[in-house]
DNA sequence: CAATAGATCATCT
DNA sequence: GATGATCTATTGC
């Protein structure tokens, strides 16, 4: 496997950062999935961030240095995984909705009993947590470094990005920040 | 098929 | 004390 991407691929605006992702290889342990999905959201100007109101103890980590993991509980039960991007003290961040399951697919079916195939493993920011094993304990954690890490793709293959608003928010609903690869079947639904 | 309810808790008001 | 960047099961057409 090749070298983690670089601080630099992350040291730029969130919505390139969304974009650059799709395809990349998100890796956690004996668990990997190719990201198909993301979503940014980008800081003061956006109601819809967590960031919006400025730093609390939980979101810390999205006003520090890019490349890192910001994990959160939502609805008391599902952990969504996001990538801070931009830099210290600008508190753009991405948040990974889908990806398609590479390596060692057994494992992740373990994980999500539920899951009726290979396309419902990994479909939904709850869902792929659960299957690659992430969690909260993974707040903070450098992609840089592991045991996160997120790579490029073997190949790369032109991709055609598609954009649509958001999903599952109240503020801000209308803007087009979510990206994901046209007409790939682990897209959420 | 679409719509809805319920689970469940950290975080912030 | 209310809310939420979700998912699943169930109900109703």
């Amino acid at each position: 496997m090749s070298a983690p991407l670089p601080r630099a691929f992350y040291s730029r605006p969130a919505i390139e950062v969304a974009r650059a992702l799709l395809g990349t290889v998100l890796v956690h342990g004996t668990t990997s999935g190719r990201i198909v999905e993301t979503e940014a959201y980008l800081g003061r100007e956006d109601r819809a961030a967590h960031s919006w109101r400025g730093m609390t103890p939980r979101t810390r980590v999205l006003f520090g240095e890019s490349g890192h993991a910001y994990v959160y509980l939502i609805y008391g039960m599902y952990e969504c995984l996001n990538v801070v991007a931009e830099g210290v003290g600008s508190p753009g961040c991405v948040l990974i909705r889908a990806v398609e399951p590479l390596e060692g697919i057994p494992r992740m079916r373990r994980r999500r009993p539920g899951a009726r195939g290979i396309e419902d493993l990994a479909n939904g920011p709850g869902k792929l947590t659960l299957a690659l094993g992430i969690t909260r304990r993974h707040n903070g954690a450098d992609f840089t470094r592991g045991p996160l890490t997120i790579h490029a793709p073997q190949r790369q293959e032109p991709v055609q990005i598609a954009v649509s608003p958001r999903i599952g928010i109240r503020h801000c609903a209308d803007w087009p920040l979510r990206f994901f690869i046209e007409g790939n079947r682990y897209v959420s639904r």
